[in-house]
DNA sequence: CGAAAAATTGAGAAAGGTCAACGGCTGTGG
DNA sequence: CCACAGCCGTTGACCTTTCTCAATTTTTCG
């Protein structure tokens, strides 16, 4: 399994999140909604909080000098985005898809003030997010078009997709311009590469965004070193 | 200022450090010395200790199934290593050259137990190494093979490297492989590329390690898009 | 000193980028 | 409700960069 696209939570998250509600202050942060091309927060910002997916998807990006982008991840439900550089946020983040949001104030991870199960969450998923880019950094310095565009779709498959009979249904949200930028590819070869495993038979393509899996073994073979 | 090798630690390190050594226990791991070509732990141990790079140079590096090789990030003296995802290390780390380290609990991260100081500058740590990796994410994915090899030789020149006259010397103590899995190129076009600074007039080449930098506004340049 | 490993160099091949054209979907305004 | 503008995605032709394979030189180390 590649690509970690952010952190997946893992069980302990649950538990905690279990033990958590009941408990005297929940101190969970404030939930926010974003519809679909809003900003949640600039590079360079004041990072007063830190925010975690509940539904929509979130992009986060860098910018080169030279303008060339970077997409670093996209934020899926589940997954904490906004971990601050000192007291200001690193990336932009975008919403791709109509959001909502729990915001946790920064302080709750570097103080000891609020409750210590939130502190272990947003621990946990900051090492999870380490651990999840080094994946990423294998994605985008020693794998061919091919396999990243499949281990792409193999992973959002397992996160996102839905079954629909033998095959599984993603919905991809963001544009070819969006997983080029994440996969370090240009649109052009993106597409070429969605048209080559359509022809392939490995995936159907029902609208840009949708795109249905037809032979899951078939793709993670293509993620890995074919 | 581009290729954070780890994290470049700050002036609230330095702050934190002198707060801390004088205060009751000091909780300072133990300190470790390691010769050049040994092992500090491999992918997968379980994660006892988070290490502190006193000396020396350490090499974090991941395996794909196909043998192809990542260099994550290379340790330097200021860098931590060794943050787990869960218990486990998720990295090799390799000697480059004889290092002297400070191992940290992981419970010191984790935990309230232990000093405040030393959990705040390992999470702090952590989060610059975020930081970090996403700067390296625009070098693997959006630059060529000279402004990595510039960037590259540029950081390692501001964080290591010592004034000779007008010019800059750099002991890389790795290998052009080490270089090449790290910048995701092959050994050749590093070689090719190190040539092609020589020529330029912009670096000298003492011997295959150390590297004299000649022109450091040229290298700078040659680092940004061309 | 000699063997083995590392680095350099060259020639040819392949992957992906660039530039350009075209097609299709969407939303808006007449 | 239709027509059209504009954006997005796709496809093609060509070009550049980097990889691959191979030969050679240099360095390291026993």
């Amino acid at each position: 399994m590649y690509v970690t696209l952010l952190n997946t939570h893992d069980e302990t998250d649950e538990l905690l999140n279990i033990i958590e509600t009941p408990r005297k202050k929940p101190s969970l942060g404030s939930v926010r909604f974003l519809p679909a091309g809003s900003n949640l927060f600039h590079e360079g910002d004041e990072a007063q909080f830190i925010y975690e997916v509940r539904s929509g998807v979130l992009r986060l990006t860098r910018v080169l000098e030279n303008g060339k982008r970077q997409v670093i991840a996209f934020g899926y439900p589940g997954d904490f985005v906004g971990f601050p550089n000192g007291t200001q946020y690193h990336t932009d983040c975008d919403v791709i898809s109509s959001t909502e949001l729990i915001a946790h104030r920064r302080s709750a991870l570097d103080m000891d003030v609020g409750d210590e199960a939130t502190r272990r969450r947003l621990l946990n998923a900051a090492l999870r997010e380490i651990s999840g880019m080094q994946d990423h950094f294998m994605m985008l310095a020693r794998k061919s078009a091919t396999e990243k565009v499949a281990s792409f779709l193999s992973v959002l498959s397992e996160r996102v997709g839905v079954q629909a009979g033998a095959a599984r249904k993603v919905n991809l949200s963001m544009r070819r311009a969006d997983i080029a930028d994440f996969l370090g590819l240009t649109t052009e070869t993106v597409s070429r590469t969605f048209t080559q495993l359509r022809k392939a038979g490995i995936i159907a393509i029902e609208t840009a965004q949708v795109i249905v899996i037809l032979d899951q073994r078939a793709l993670s073979d293509a993620a890995e070193t074919e």
